[in-house]
Order: structure tokens, then C-alpha cells, then sequence
DNA sequence: TTGTAAATTATGTAAATACATGTAACTTCA
DNA sequence: TGAAGTTACATGTATTTACATAATTTACAA
């Protein structure tokens, strides 16, 4: 089915490029409405497990507020209220530093490490094992992303 | 710059189909920043936005709030109050249907457009501009990301 | 040292969102 | 006809988000 009639759209695209970026936009909507579906079985939110996710990356390596912003995928969110979401989970830990007392470290737990490996494999089985597509096309999919992303940032 | 770098991720994506996910995500995230910047200016949301654009969509043929909602891209917003911050704002009408009184119909204002036309100026201006991908790619990102929807939805 | 700016995170608040529920209008069918 | 179920939308409410501001610590220049 073609994005113009998924989105019942009437009218024909302007642009290719016009039709790029609903394109991305209602694809990452689908995304979302299936990581929406499994992370709620979790009791966790997207934002929350992408937070889980950078910190499970640092390999035991604390990294702070700033770090967290730095590494997420949407910065809008409050990085400060999704980590203390999660400590009150008891799914991080979160310390002053030494050097610096105004930043924090932050850590995964081991009950943190048991929740994100769950949710992984959930999203595995239920999502990433759909996508039967030719590791070449994903490829070319990711190359074309990467720069649609550089042109726009230019 | 590479997807892995740009996000500051340390490592490497488990697999290719892993990796489109979280490029969807990011490049769309690309595109709301650059939505929200230009839409701001003129005092509404993107989803207020998207909401026009389907009015518009509709050549002056009145659409009730479930058309609507069918048509958006973001099914998760209430449209209800959407189309009523649009209404305060005089860029749309509503008023209930005359065969089906639980119904509404709603079009969007002359106001409305004025507004509409001068967001998609901007924003060909300032982000559709930018895209100078050949057409040939724009076309075979386009098709991959059908495909990769396909999949997902199977 | 001391005053000023910058960095890092936390908090307050208004608005938006998700989800459940309410309400009125319509449909069906005995 | 009229009770039960459905549809279409509105509303209530708890949570989340965006944005501004505060609070604390650090850096640095004079």
C-alpha cells in the first residue's frame, strides 16, 4: 500500500523530499506504537528505556545528566526526572561525583541490566525478527537516512 | 558522521535491522526540531499544524473528528481538543451535521490557510530547501521505507 | 581574595498528552 | 416502541513535557 493512501492523503506530494519526511515521520510512528506496546508490559516508557539503553553502552562507566542529554535520541525530555523515575524503580543508581559536586554519576543495576535485557529481547522477537528485509537494502535504508540527516543539518 | 558517532554510542548496533530502528527514530527527531522551530513562530503545535494540513487536504469538503483522527499521522493526540485550540484560534470552523447530529464538521478557516500557506513557505524554505538529494535516492528512501513498514506490519 | 560568569542539575509551572469515562445520538431488532 | 448496544465526540484526571528559573558548585580574571 502506497504512503498516500495509508495516510488517505488526497491530494499528490509537492516533492519527493515533502514526501521523505511524512514518510519518516509516520514510520517512526509505527515504531513507536510497538515500543510503546512492549516497554508497557515493563512499567517503563520509551524515554526511560533509551536512558536504561545508554547506560547498559557505558559498560559499568558512571556518566552524568549531561552525558545521558548527550546520548539521547530526544533531547527534549527532562533527563534529571526520567533518572529519578528510574531510582525510585530502583533501576539506577545515582551518586554525587567527587571531582565535580555538581554533576552526578549515574549507573545501571543489575535488576536495571534484567528489565532492559527482558524488553530487548521482547523487541527482538516481536519486531527486529519481522523485518525480513535484505541486509542490503537495510543498509542502503541507513546510508539514505544518514544523508537525508546531513543534508537537513547543513 | 556516522549514525554510531552522532549518537555517542560506544557499541556497535547487534544488527543492521537494530540499527534502521533507531535511525528512523533519530532522524525523525531531526525533523520535529526543525518543525517545532518553524511552527512556533506562528503559535501553534505541529499536531495543530498536521491538522490544518488535512483540512486543507480536503479542498473545502467538510471532515468530521474521525476522519480526522484516521488521517493524522500521530493517532495518539485528541483530536477533540486539536480542532477546538484551532477553533479559538478562528483557523477552523465546526459545527454539528445536519444528518448526524453526534457528528461535527470541520473546515478549515480563510484564516487558516493564510496561516497554513505561510508554514509551508517556511518550511520549504528552510528544510525542504536544504534536501538537495538527487531524485532517484529521495524515490528509493521513500520505497525502502515502505517496505521497511510493510514488514513491520506483518 | 573576591566578584562574576559558567556549568550542572533540580524544581516550579503551564500546557499537552494518554487513557478512562461520560454523554448524547443513533441503530438494531425483538 | 423501546431496551440494549454502538457510535461520535467531549470531558476528567493523572502523568509527562517544555520552558523558565533557581540553587549550588566551579572557574577564572582582576
Amino acid at each position: 500500500m502506497s504512503l498516500e493512501t495509508e495516510i488517505k492523503q488526497t491530494r499528490p506530494f509537492q516533492s519527493e523530499s515533502e514526501k521523505c519526511i511524512v514518510n519518516i515521520i509516520y514510520t517512526n510512528n509505527l515504531i513507536t506504537i510497538f515500543h510503546n506496546k512492549i516497554v508497557k508490559d515493563f512499567d517503563i516508557s520509551i524515554e526511560q528505556y533509551n536512558v536504561l539503553r545508554i547506560l547498559k553502552g557505558q559498560n559499568g562507566t558512571p556518566i552524568t545528566i549531561n552525558g545521558i542529554i548527550d546520548r539521547m535520541l530526544d533531547k527534549m525530555s527532562n533527563a534529571s526526572r526520567l533518572v529519578d523515575k528510574l531510582y525510585y524503580k530502583g533501576l539506577v543508581d545515582r551518586r554525587q561525583k567527587e571531582t565535580n559536586r555538581r554533576a552526578c554519576d549515574v549507573t545501571i543495576t543489575v535488576r536495571g541490566e534484567e528489565v532492559l535485557d527482558a524488553i530487548s529481547r521482547s523487541l527482538a522477537g516481536r519486531v527486529e525478527s519481522n523485518l525480513d528485509m535484505d541486509k542490503n537494502e537495510l543498509e542502503q535504508l541507513n546510508a539514505l537516512l544518514d544523508k537525508f540527516r546531513e543534508k537537513l543539518m547543513k
